[in-house]
DNA sequence: CCGCTCCATCGAATCGATTTGACAGGGTAG
DNA sequence: CTACCCTGTCAAATCGATTCGATGGAGCGG
């Protein structure tokens, strides 16, 4: 039980320089065809499957490993398919780097002390619009290269984003046309502090979510002061609490507005408790335009955004970095796309 | 514009040695709390954020990186809440460890050849009874310490499962005493090549997954020829379509069994297009004990499996494995829990 | 037969930290 | 006053590869 091969015995057994070892398994062209054999089999000799990994990172300065921070717990953050496939949309253009995807999760991930231990070449904050955030400062701090998605808006930092308020106004524009005015909203988080309910000034203003925000915002571009009411994650269960909240009050709303297609499956389940028609006495309409096979035969009105598109972008733009280049800030249009849960409004 | 600070730099800078530098910021309580200050402070003035991650592993021959293998590409992997689970069971144990979770999709991920460039401490072979993998024999090569959930079975390599065959057997079983004698199964894939189709015995040989088999075997322990119908992945669409090929065959089952809850959400919704009462006309059975919030309020009889929990076993298997330790095979049982879409078979 | 070019290989510096055992120097006990 | 111990700091070895620029020798043309 010998130690373990490294490249110099490797190198020593086939009679050739470290150098030329190295050179064989970077398969470069200057090192000849019968050298690169030699090493070759002196290496399966020893038991020896290449060089390490962490070595070679140390000299060339890169590990291969692009983070992706996501800012809930993982089991919470995929249940959301708009994330899942922001992500895949990223592996997509990494992957063909050889580069690995590290998860991040807020919770149940690596303590935000420990993460600067972790040899990143870069990372992506995916799924969290959040400001001030510590994981932020600290990958800042270290100088690591970083993409934002959907904010944190912050200079020297490339950002990906959508037209999250754009959409929204095309959406309440939508529904005014079809003759809504008693209309709510239900909003994702606006911070991740487990609180529901009623959207006050304060509560938006102390947001760290950009894109709740500004969804809110651009829903109130056209209705002035429609009521909204915060989930406390991004799911179909608050969805449907909020919902029930809103259908259960005095003045009940003809439309109602999620702020992502998840949510409204959960409003549409709570007319559905209520026995109210979707679109006949509710219309209901979601964003992102996630895929939501289970949905059918319904058809969701919302605006859809290119999400993969927006994860392959964050991949582009971290492979820019990593050549040393400076992406420029993207920012994708999104489509409303009216579908079977918005009519006209009730007489 | 300086180049970087090394600790070198910083250690200079205190007027103490590296090594004092490096103590200072391992936290030892072998130096003077002032020296860590006075070191401190000069990494401060020098922007100098900690240890290089990298040349710390390098010494340290350990890169805080777990690799997770996800068999499929990503979006279809997460679409299964099993995967997801699991991955979060992972992810909290790891994350206490300081650890990273580094995703290896087969698809999109970084290319077999490219992965053995990425600095693993270990690796978790999660969603993918997969057996002779080439991903699997290079990290085996590379001695990359490994752990496999479900499959594959291989001398050295920890084992997490469940007791798919006998789960499968019970809920046989108890559509047997419900009386049904027509059952037929709809099977997760065997392979990853894109096919779809009845099981014949070549199939059922020359499958790859573990699970996918022992689940079927179990299934023909009660009933002995039980016809299989293959998808080609795990996810609803599919087993709408393999449900609308067993309800429309000549011999209508009166019970399908379904090799996961979302297949089974697949099946319910067949059954639905063709206005075939659950479980009055057809009784229908998943696996996994998945949180499919959304099918509320029909509640899928089905074998519950601890997903989360198998996660967390991998992850301090992983544990073990770093420490030196050999962790031991765990298998974890599964319970039957009936729901309302199973029922006496029809007259 | 000489000089030049080209090709394959090698030497040596470098990447940036960690860690152990040794070593000053001051304090304490005898 | 001496011997010893403890505490805080340091020197040096090591982790394992990559990467130029340099070098030796073979082949070619003149």
């Amino acid at each position: 039980m010998s130690d373990r091969a490294t490249l110099s015995t490797v190198a020593a057994r086939a009679g050739v320089s470290p150098s030329t070892a190295s050179l064989a398994f970077a398969g470069s062209p200057r090192v000849a065809p019968a050298t690169v054999e030699r090493v070759l089999r002196a290496a399966g000799e020893l038991g020896y499957a290449g060089p390490d990994p962490i070595a070679a990172s140390l000299r060339r300065g890169r590990s291969g490993v692009v983070g992706a921070v996501i800012g809930e717990r993982l089991l919470y953050a995929f249940r959301d398919p708009v994330a899942v496939q922001m992500l895949d949309g990223l592996t997509e253009v990494l992957g063909e780097l050889g580069v690995g995807l590290l998860l991040l999760a807020g919770d149940g991930g690596p303590a935000p002390a420990q993460l600067g231990r972790l040899p990143l070449d870069a990372a992506v904050f995916a799924t969290c619009g959040l400001e001030d955030d510590p994981a932020f400062r600290l990958l800042r701090a270290r100088r690591v290269p970083l993409v934002a998605v959907e904010g944190p808006v912050v200079a020297g930092v490339p950002l990906v984003d959508i037209e999250d308020r754009q959409g929204t106004v095309e959406l309440a524009a939508h529904l005014r046309e079809l003759g809504h005015r008693r209309v709510a909203m239900v909003t994702m988080p606006l911070r991740l502090d487990g609180r529901r309910g009623p959207v006050d000034a304060d509560r938006l203003a102390t947001g760290v979510y950009r894109d709740t925000r500004e969804r809110l915002l651009g829903a109130r571009e056209v209705f002035a002061d429609l009521p909204a009411v915060e989930t406390a994650s991004n799911g179909i269960e608050e969805g449907e609490q909020a919902g029930a909240a809103l259908l259960s009050g005095p003045d009940r709303p003809t439309a109602i507005l999620a702020q992502s297609d998840l949510l409204a499956a959960g409003v549409l389940r709570a007319a559905a408790a209520r026995g109210l028609a979707v679109p006949g006495d509710l219309s209901v309409a979601g964003f992102d335009g996630a895929d939501l096979p289970w949905l059918a035969p319904v058809r969701l009105t919302t605006v859809v955004q290119p999400t993969a598109e927006k994860g392959r972008a964050a991949g582009r733009a971290v492979v820019a970095l990593l050549a040393g280049e400076v992406p420029p800030d993207v920012v994708f249009p999104v489509v409303l796309r009216p579908g079977t849960t918005t009519g006209p409004a009730p007489a």
